[in-house]
DNA sequence: AAGTCTCCCAACCGCCTCCCA
DNA sequence: GTGGGAGGCGGTTGGGAGACT
């Protein structure tokens, strides 16, 4: 049984105060992020190092871009979560000033209701799937939501979802989606270059290995994923633009 | 005005992987 | 090679705020 990562008798738990949020603030400025552990001593806080970490990350970080979701954004969430399900972290990271908490919860409270919505199971959205269905060409960010209206669910639709969403190829699995055959035939619409390695920056073998980690451990997913690859290899926090990489 | 309901989001929890001794 | 500590992640929860009756 692993010990708790910190002593919780003496723990402050619950919201954080002001005056935790600027101690907290201060030493990150003055020692930087990392040693997680040692934060709360260091600090001085009555806090759990994972606690302190979660805090920074999702609130305290000077680079967040707080407030509404913009349209473009929703729409590079709804494509990333077609294509790798339920990765926050990966998907948050194509979205600067963003977290994967706050990705999470977006789509928990607003996408998959709108989704739903729409007439579209959210769990079982395929992105070729849907885009080749109305036949979306290089899309660009803004176009998404439009496409996602216009959207009903024909009876061909449903036969052919039921039957890819079945077992191994579960559109929120993250490995499943782009193994699809047709895949092959869309993503290149998409310009998403993942048949070639050639696109990987070098480097990008140690991110591979880090993002194969975390994928489910089936056999049908263990090989990693080139859309993982591709996303991992990429610099976070670059800009949102309708000429991100992914979908150039 | 008061009570109840619903929604949202910050925070917690437990599991997993990585790293290092 | 292995065991344990630390960090990271995704799922879940709880409480506050606003909406509704």
């Amino acid at each position: 049984m692993r010990k708790p990562c910190c002593d919780k008798e003496d723990m402050n738990k619950g919201a954080w105060s002001q005056q935790e949020d600027q101690m907290l603030t201060d030493y990150i400025k003055k020692h930087g992020e990392g040693h997680w552990r040692n934060i709360p001593k260091a600090a001085g806080l009555l806090r759990c190092g994972k606690s302190c970490r979660l805090r920074w990350i999702n609130y305290l970080r000077p680079d967040l871009k707080r407030g509404n979701f913009a349209e473009d954004e929703e729409d590079l969430i709804i494509k990333l979560h077609a294509l790798l399900g339920n990765r926050w972290s990966l998907i948050a990271g194509r979205l600067p000033g963003r977290t994967d908490n706050e990705v999470k919860n977006y789509w928990n409270s607003h996408l998959s209701k709108k989704l739903k919505s729409m007439g579209i199971d959210p769990k079982h959205l395929r992105l070729s799937h849907y885009l080749a269905r109305h036949r979306i060409h290089g899309f660009t960010a803004g176009e998404t939501s439009s496409a996602i209206k216009n959207y009903q669910p024909s009876p061909h639709d449903q036969i052919k979802s039921s039957g890819i969403a079945s077992d191994h190829h579960q559109v929120s699995d993250a490995g499943s989606c782009v193994d699809d055959d047709d895949s092959s035939t869309i993503l290149p619409d998409l310009n998403v270059d993942m048949a070639s390695d050639s696109c990987l920056p070098s480097g990008a073998a140690t991110e591979e290995k880090k993002a194969s980690t975390s994928l489910p451990s089936e056999d049908a997913v263990n090989e990693k994923t080139k859309d993982e690859q591709y996303l991992t290899s990429r610099q976070p926090e670059q800009p949102l633009s309708p000429t991100l990489p992914l979908f150039r």
